[in-house]
RNA sequence: GGGCGAUUAGCUCAGGGGUAGAGCGCCACGUUGACAUCGUGGAGGUCGGUGGUUCGAAACCACCAUCGCCCACCA
């Protein structure tokens, strides 16, 4: 083994044999166990919110592995319509060229292509982070067995009546030029005005005053409505207005719709552009005035003054316009919730369109049904809540979209505008019988990515084909993913998966938070904020890194305060902390909450946990040279050891099965650095390094080095894979353990019969002695290897015993030169004092102790358990807590208060005894 | 408007009806043959506020404050 912990090395090696070997296949005959990846986009590169989802689901991969599962990883990615489509006409807008000038089939060859670019990176990356995916099975949305499983559940839902096509009002993006789902229209509070625009009655006697946020869709409109109960308008109920600019009679309505309360009480109504207008238009059988093209600009329905221009130039026009007619009575400033593409930015705008749509709520039921019988579990379960509110109130879902990349809606049309749906062309005139001659078009659109998504969990194991792996691996044990996909995709696949494959599609829902930046940020391009996980693993120079977060950038005034930051929180850049740390990092930062803050703090602190883990490894490998099995006695030291392993192990365990990385990680670090290293291997060393210890013994403690450190590689293997791989390989054999790879062995469960409460109890008493002198050296300003004699005072039979016992043990780890017991009557020198439970470990001075500082000492410790003390009488004091508490705290509250008053009455004496020498 | 979450040490966060925890940071000391990416010791908190339940609340309940998120929205 290297002396020194190289995790780029140890990475690329260990991946490419696991990788060679075929380990991350399925394999034997245990319980089968699946996780299906939620598929990265192929935008680009994985981002850090990826790197920590995919630890998780390595980790829980790597976990059921060892327990003998036939475990499933399923990789693979996601085209990503909207989102890829836009990334790659970035591209060709930066190359002068354009998705138009292109043509469609040459479009979607480029994007092709950089899908295989950015296929690539994202498979480079996930290899980097040790993902055991089993790559022979990689699958793409877009691939031809997932294509065709697309096409299907489209047929089958419309044959079923539960897909139709309809002309509707949709969110429509003006610069995407394609409909939008509600759920990816995200609407922003922005300042704005509330114009109140006078309107005359046609019979030219007075006018009414309307008010509103969207001066343009006037144009539009073909009512004004007020409410039925309200008393300024009722007269005017029916009659009609005539809408300026427009000189267009349009009637005044009424309609509980409208808020007496805001505004003057009347409402213009424009059921092209507003979804509510469009419902109000609907009961009162009003004309439909659409009055936009496809960039939301004027169309040529709108009089000629207006016909070109774009929404916000038209609404500036009309405001002129309206007040050079004077019927502007008034302008006031209002906050408005403006509705934008999620991806684009651009304020959407309610069109009137021909889309596709899932009439969901019949998919809806038996889903809500699922997670409230439990046969879909949240984790956490107050995730089931938000899940329900949505599913209560779903509407139906457009799937429709107007792009280029994506899967091609199987419908086609006859001139007459008649729709015909079958996976093929071929198949379409088949079922509906038409003749050659028939011309037949394909619907241009293409559909909502998530509805390929939404197949995800069977579609990649062969469906509509009944394979095997559909029998085996449907449904899968859970679904790792954020919140903020649980109505994209995670209802989705609940609802397509009982619809097709009539079993939910994974029994588990596990909710992780999302990582944010130190400050609580997202990280975001435009922030400058963005980590690369391949970045923490390999380490970056700050030139590199400013480079990265700058270039591309949309709003090139950021550069300046993004360049600032970054050479304010990384001034050397990033080192290098290997894939391990970062995976560390991640699990121990899986907690409930829902934002994780990456505090790289953090991921220094694992990377030097890997480094102690290396080291320990190192003395545990040179401490074990040429061991061979024997004759073995195991220590109270090695029982100790094992026993709190076994203890850490079932833990860990616990942990695992109920998602909470964050204490499986805390418990096996603890155990690691504060148990195992810092006491076990220091008190193997006077076993191992001094002539006093027997074949036996040493046997036993080499034989406990290795086992606990084999045991612990595994118990740690599911979080580090590489470096737990690397050393176990040195050690296994030696540990006694065949085996190619540390990844097929039996991850450690709890065995009781390791549990040795009498260890534990001699090694407490070993620790608090040894913790005792250290805390009179440390206090006392005595050097750390000036060896001590160390005097007990009313020493039990016990102590005594436990005292030769482990003289080795404390005369080398606490470096203390001789322990004796006093004798009955014998003088007690002045001595600076720990206390052992009845006992006390004096320390005598000699002079070379400043008795000062040791009265202060006692006095501080005194005033601490005084406190305790008080606490505690008033508690027993207390008539009712004696009355009413368990029996057995007040028990132990009772030993709690003789204990403090016991300890105290011995710092007294020893007080006292300073008091005389001074 | 409805819902959800957070508030614990300087920072980042666990915990959870009876003794307040970790890592990092801070202070002091230390080249003890695994490790200075280390070791040893130490300082540091009335657990956001108010009220309630209880013998006992940081924990449970209610309300409030602050911050954040989601959903729905009155033009």
């Amino acid at each position: 083994m290297d002396k020194s912990y190289d995790p780029a090395g140890i990475e690329e090696r260990q991946y490419a044999r696991w990788e060679e070997s075929g380990y991350f296949a399925p394999a034997g005959s245990g319980d089968p166990y699946c996780i299906m990846i939620p598929p990265p986009n192929v935008t680009g590169t994985l981002h850090m919110g990826h790197a920590f989802q995919d630890t998780i689901m390595d980790a829980l991969t790597r976990y059921h592995r060892m327990l003998g599962h036939r475990s499933l990883w399923q990789t693979g990615m996601d085209h990503a319509g909207i989102a890829t489509q836009m990334v790659v006409e970035r591209q060709l807008n930066a190359e002068g060229t354009s998705r138009k000038q292109l043509g469609r089939e040459r479009f979607v060859e480029r994007v092709w292509q950089w899908k295989e670019l950015s296929g690539g990176s994202i498979r480079r990356q996930l290899r980097r982070l040790g993902a055991s995916v089993d790559w022979s099975r990689d699958r793409f949305t877009m691939d031809e067995g997932l294509s065709a499983a697309v096409t299907q559940v489209f047929v089958r839902l419309y044959d079923d009546g539960l897909i139709y096509r309809g002309k509707r009002l949709v969110n429509w993006d003006p610069v995407l030029h394609t409909a939008l789902s509600d759920l990816e229209v995200l609407q922003s509070d922005e300042p704005g005005h509330l114009w109140h625009f006078r309107y005359p009655l046609a019979d030219g006697r007075g006018h009414i005053v309307i008010a509103t946020t969207r001066p343009e869709t006037m144009l539009g409109d073909s009512a004004v409505a007020v409410h039925p109960d309200d008393e300024r308008y009722r007269e005017l109920v029916g009659k009609k207005l005539t809408l300026p600019l427009v000189n267009r009679n349009i009637p005044i309505v009424a309609d509980g719709y409208v808020d007496p309360e805001f505004g003057t009480g009347c409402l213009k109504i424009t059921p092209a552009h507003d979804f509510n207008d469009y419902e109000l238009g609907l009961r009162h059988d009003l004309p439909v005035y659409n009055i936009f093209d496809d960039n939301a600009a004027i169309n040529e329905l709108a009089p000629p003054a207006y016909r070109g221009l774009d929404r916000l130039a038209a609404r500036k026009k009309i405001v002129d316009d309206m007040r050079a007619l004077g019927l502007v009575e008034t302008v006031e400033d209002h906050t408005l919730s403006v509705p934008r593409g999620d991806r684009s930015g651009a304020i959407v705008e309610p069109y009137l369109t021909d889309q596709w749509y899932v009439d969901i709520k019949p998919l809806a039921k038996p889903a809500i049904e699922a997670v409230e019988s439990g046969r879909i579990r949240f984790v956490p379960a107050n995730w089931a809540k938000t899940y329900f509110d949505w599913m209560h109130n779903i509407e139906d879902w457009c799937i429709s979209r107007q792009l280029w990349w994506g899967h091609r809606i199987p419908a086609w049309y006859d001139e007459a505008g008649e729709i015909y749906v079958a996976q093929t062309e071929a198949a379409a005139r088949e079922k509906y019988g038409l003749p050659d001659n028939v011309s037949l078009r394909q619907d241009e659109d293409v559909l909502d990515t998530w509805f390929s998504s939404g197949l995800w969990p069977f579609s990649t194991l062969g469906w509509p084909a009944e394979t095997e792996d559909l029998r085996t691996f449907y449904p899968g044990n859970v679904l790792v993913t954020g919140f903020d996909i649980i109505f994209f995709w995670v209802a989705r696949m609940i609802m397509l998966g009982l619809k097709f494959m009539g079993d939910v599609p994974f029994r588990e829902v596990y909710i992780h938070g999302l990582i944010r930046d130190q400050d609580g940020q997202k990280m975001s391009k435009s922030k400058g904020n963005v980590l690369d996980p391949l970045d923490l693993i390999d380490g970056v120079d700050l030139d590199t890194l400013l480079k990265k977060r700058t270039a591309g950038l949309m709003q090139l005034h950021l550069k300046p305060a993004i360049d600032a930051a970054t050479r304010q929180q990384f001034p050397n850049g990033i080192p290098a902390y290997g894939a391990d740390a970062l995976r560390f990092t991640f699990a121990a930062l899986a907690t409930t909450g829902r934002d994780i803050r990456f505090d790289l703090g953090r991921i220094e602190g694992y990377g030097k946990f890997c480094n102690k883990l290396w080291n320990a490894s190192l003395y545990v490998l040179r401490s074990t040279e040429g061991f061979k099995r024997g004759d073995a006695t195991l220590s109270a030291a090695d029982r100790w050891i094992r026993s709190r392993l076994n203890q850490t192990i079932s833990s860990v365990n616990d942990h695992f099965r109920n998602y909470r990385l964050d204490l499986a990680a805390q418990a096996i670090y603890d155990f690691t650095w504060h148990e195992f290293c810092d006491w076990y291997l220091e008190l193997s060393k006077p076993v191992l390094q001094s002539g006093h210890a027997t074949d036996a013994e040493k046997n036993g403690t080499q034989l406990t080095l290795l086992e606990v450190l084999e045991t612990l590689l595994r118990l740690l293997h599911p979080l580090m894979p590489f470096i737990t791989e690397e050393i176990w390989l040195e050690i296994a054999g030696r540990a006694g353990v065949a085996g190619e790879t540390i990844m097929l062995q039996p991850f450690p469960v709890n065995d009781e019969r390791w549990r040795d409460d009498e260890a534990e109890a001699e090694l407490r008493w070993v620790m608090q002695f040894i913790l005792g002198i250290r805390q009179i050296r440390g206090e006392m300003d005595i050097s750390p290897g000036r060896p001590l004699r160390v005097l007990l005072q009313e020493a039990s039979d016990e102590d005594r015993r436990r005292a030769a016992r482990h003289a080795h043990l404390l005369e080398r780890v606490g470096r203390v030169q001789s322990v004796r017991a006093l004798q009955q009557g014998e003088a007690v020198p002045a001595a600076a004092t720990a206390l052992l439970g009845e006992m006390k470990l004096l320390v005598p001075m000699k002079g070379s102790i400043d008795v000062e500082a040791e009265k202060s000492r006692l006095v501080k410790q005194r005033q601490k358990l005084l406190l305790d003390l008080e606490r505690s009488r008033q508690k027993l004091d207390n008539r009712n807590f004696v009355n009413n508490a368990p029996a057995d705290v007040v028990t132990k509250e009772n030993d709690r208060a003789a204990e403090f008053g016991r300890q105290i009455g011995q710092l007294d004496e020893q007080l006292a005894k300073l008091d005389a020498l001074g």
